[in-house]
DNA sequence: AACTGCTATTCGCTTACACGCATAATATGC
DNA sequence: GCATATTATGCGTGTAAGCGAATAGCAGTT
């Protein structure tokens, strides 16, 4: 089977040893492996958000959403802009959300292997 | 492994909203955090591989192939399948070549940040 | 300038998880 | 059925990274 039908992109020349971006893309995915990040995203892509209502969001403390947020400001998922004492976060890329649907769309579609899948990626059970 | 039972996709709750397949995303996500699976994925979408192409790919240990490649299986993101004594995996699903596409042209276009990136996800270095 | 929200950083602690090594389990071919 | 190639599992170890709590740093307000 020769997977996609189009965006095949996948052996260029980048892909060679050395400076492979696979640790960079492998990164950045680890950012979105984290519940927390990840539902703090969702939440921002959902509409722009203080740091104040990611907090209530989140049930997290002030310096745990400064850090994740800081972390999805430099990966690029969202941006900041600052309102007065405020920073207002909202969607940095538009294909985010498409990377978003998509994700989602393969998990649902693998929702009882992925919560049956002890073997590596626990995440957060025990 | 459970390559014969592998397209069973019982997901109907989790397109709900208000249910919390945030969890299930995020892990999802991070089977592919990790830069030895994600290699191993981008391998395997290229042609169908057996486990030792991987382990010579991936230039890691049988026993550490084995559990990354059950992982991915479960993810759902390559399917597994018997030829004679051997396994051959391959891509699952089309769309996680798109998810691929989409993640390494954010993750370009943030490389510089992602490289510098210390504040969470670190991955592997110091 | 001083005050005051708001945000960022540091420090332990704890857990998840990737690894290597050794070994067990299983299917296949004889 | 037996032997063997191939894959899976268990265990110990080390590191990455999440969390809470305390604190430091800034920007805007007065």
């Amino acid at each position: 089977m020769n997977v996609s039908t189009s965006a095949v992109s996948l052996a260029p020349a980048a892909l060679e040893e050395g400076c492979s971006h696979t640790d960079t893309v492998a990164r950045f995915f680890r950012a979105l492996g984290d519940p927390t990040r990840l539902g703090l995203l969702e939440f921002i892509l959902a509409g722009e958000r203080t740091v104040a209502e990611c907090i209530e969001h989140a049930g997290i403390s002030q310096p745990r959403a400064s850090v994740h947020l800081s972390c999805l400001v430099d990966c690029g998922y969202v941006v900041a802009r600052r309102d007065g004492k405020k920073f207002r976060y909202s969607a940095g890329d538009p294909r985010v959300a498409d990377l978003l649907v998509l994700a989602r769309a393969l998990a649902a579609d693998n929702s009882a292997a992925l919560d049956c899948c002890t073997r590596i990626p626990t995440s957060r059970q025990d």
